[in-house]
DNA sequence: AAGCAGGGGACGT
DNA sequence: ACGTCCCCTGCT
């Protein structure tokens, strides 16, 4: 059992700002986890969160993941106080940690992601693990190699709801399988070269590219806009936002945007509310 | 039970 | 730059 002191680690902000698929809650206040072929549980505490680890495994591997050498404090300071909603939503989603995610993984759960609302995506994601994933844990799956993936026929992936994203999965498979694309030698290129060798990949265009540079190269001036980031840069800042003065940082300002709106939009008078009290 | 909102990319022009 | 097709899941 490990705990983690920060105002800047909440679960909860975490799995619910759609940077992770394979983060569920079990319940009374806890998430389980799959990641770097483990399983770890990690439930809220008055300080900041509890993971259930030991200090071994959190200094080689949980830290790491969870991004704690990063002060996210600093983030949210550099925003102009004249940017309200911007300082709301930073407030609000304070909790939120960019997770370091492997960028096989995000590769595949973003070609998937497209045209799917997140509760699709992750049955997707979880009908392929359970199949093709290796068993870690009773009942639990890690995410599939890309070689499990490679010899699939197109109607096993067809049988986890991708449709027409199969024969992307099923190309990006092979790529990487065959060596034609190597996701660690890619990371060692810089935002703009890395962003065309994503590209390259059929399936994948410039949104999902930048979700797979954000949450699995953990480049945090990326800056995906999707339908909720058009949203807001629409209501709230006349049809054209300019991230570049958080320039390095620019992903996680589109964290904070993405899950305060998501949050206030189209959810119970309750939680609405709940949201409200927080500020 | 049935109707409907939700969600990016490829390709052709 | 823009229009068209892809076509199913989860929620109400």
């Amino acid at each position: 059992m490990k705990e983690i002191v920060s105002g800047n680690f909440n679960i909860a902000d975490i799995a619910e700002s759609g940077q992770c698929f394979r983060l569920t809650p079990l319940g009374r206040g806890e998430y389980r986890t799959v990641a770097n072929g483990r399983v770890l549980t990690v439930s809220h505490s008055d300080a900041g969160a509890r993971l259930d680890c030991d200090d071994a495994d959190y200094e080689g591997l949980w830290s790491e993941y969870f991004d704690m050498g990063t002060d996210y404090s600093a983030f949210s300071a550099d925003i102009p106080k004249e940017d309200v909603f911007l300082t709301k939503a930073a407030e609000f989603g304070k909790g939120i940690r960019i997770l370091r995610q492997d960028p096989w993984e995000m590769l595949v759960s973003f070609i998937i992601s497209q045209r799917k609302s997140i509760p699709a995506i992750r049955s997707s994601i979880e009908q392929l693990c359970d199949r093709y994933g290796m068993e870690i844990a009773a009942g639990i799956h890690a995410f599939p190699t890309p070689q499990a993936l490679a010899k699939l026929p197109l109607e096993r992936l067809n049988a986890c709801s991708l449709g027409y994203r199969s024969e992307y999965v099923s190309a990006a498979s092979r790529m990487v399988d065959g060596g034609a694309l190597d996701l660690g030698a890619i990371g060692k290129l810089g935002d703009e070269e890395l962003m065309g060798a994503l590209l390259s990949v059929r399936g994948v265009g410039v949104k999902v590219a930048g979700c797979v540079m954000l949450f699995g190269y953990h480049r945090l001036a990326a800056f995906p806009r999707d339908v909720w980031i058009n949203r807001i840069i629409d209501s709230e800042y006349g049809g054209s936002f300019d991230a570049e003065p958080y320039k390095g940082y620019a992903g996680v300002i589109q964290q904070y945007m993405f899950y305060y709106a998501r949050s206030t939009a189209h959810r119970p008078l309750s939680f609405v509310k709940a949201c409200d009290d927080r500020i």
